[in-house]
DNA sequence: CCCACAAATGTTACGTTATAACATGCCAAA
DNA sequence: TTTGGCATGTTATAACGTAACATTTGTGGG
């Protein structure tokens, strides 16, 4: 199915964000295309989590633009720089391997998993060498 | 240091709690005892996380009693049952090995990192086998 | 003993994030 | 053209979190 309009705003939104949103700054900037209410807002990104096209940050309480549903087995992780915001997703390629030792002798199915790893990104890291005394 | 005696009574609310508590679920059991204000909630949870006796599951909003810093390397991750709530609380011994490769490639140096499970304990799996049809 | 200072606690107010409940508009199939 | 579904709009409120300032408490120095 194609997305609605209103999906194709909050999507783009953030596309063009370099670092995550909140739904509250995604509205600000929907503002000038007629969006008034939260409600419009999380719907939308409702729609397009369900779809795998974005992803809410639990440690951050936004959402990011994130791959599509890719074929490569694993779960979704996203490195987040601290300085500047940027993330990054990769795949944690088989995440029953390392914990599933664990899995096994606690029998636990697992629904979902939200991974999110803080810290500094290359490019902030150099800044900070760079500005040492 | 003691702990305070509203940083006891936080950390006894979590205690005996089976499953996390939000904030202003603790605030709820302990205004028998004078707290009035989630104010005084989220002071004594933040002393409490800092020295490792409670921590915040960002995908629930809400807190646990956690084991205290241990000697085994590695990062916390915390698997939480979506049927009763349980959490279970463990340690992935070296998140390097695993995401080294990724974190290499892309120098991210790692700050702290949030490794929630969601899915269904033993207790709940078995409970759903039995009531099958 | 009393003052002064620091730390913990209390209190009020507000900011941010999220959802419930109901109204309206829009389009497609009968 | 009516009806039924679904996207959308609107209002209100719930849930989570913090800032700023007042008050109390406890401790060491005069």
């Amino acid at each position: 199915m194609q997305l609605t309009t209103n999906q194709q705003r909050v999507l783009a939104t953030l596309q063009q964000s370099s670092r995550p949103l909140s739904a509250y700054k995604i509205l600000e900037r929907l503002k000038s295309e007629g969006f008034k209410a939260p409600t419009q807002i999380y719907r939308a990104l409702g729609c397009l989590a369900e779809r795998g096209l974005v992803h809410r940050l639990e440690s951050l309480n936004a959402y990011v633009r994130c791959a599509p549903p890719s074929t490569e087995q694993g779960v979704r992780a996203f490195a987040i720089c601290d300085s500047c915001g940027h993330v990054d997703e990769f795949i944690v390629p088989s995440l029953n391997r390392y914990l599933g030792t664990w899995m096994k002798q606690n029998v636990f199915s697992l629904g979902s998993s939200t991974i999110e790893l803080h810290g500094k990104c290359a490019t902030c890291s150099k800044l900070d060498r760079t500005s040492d005394s």
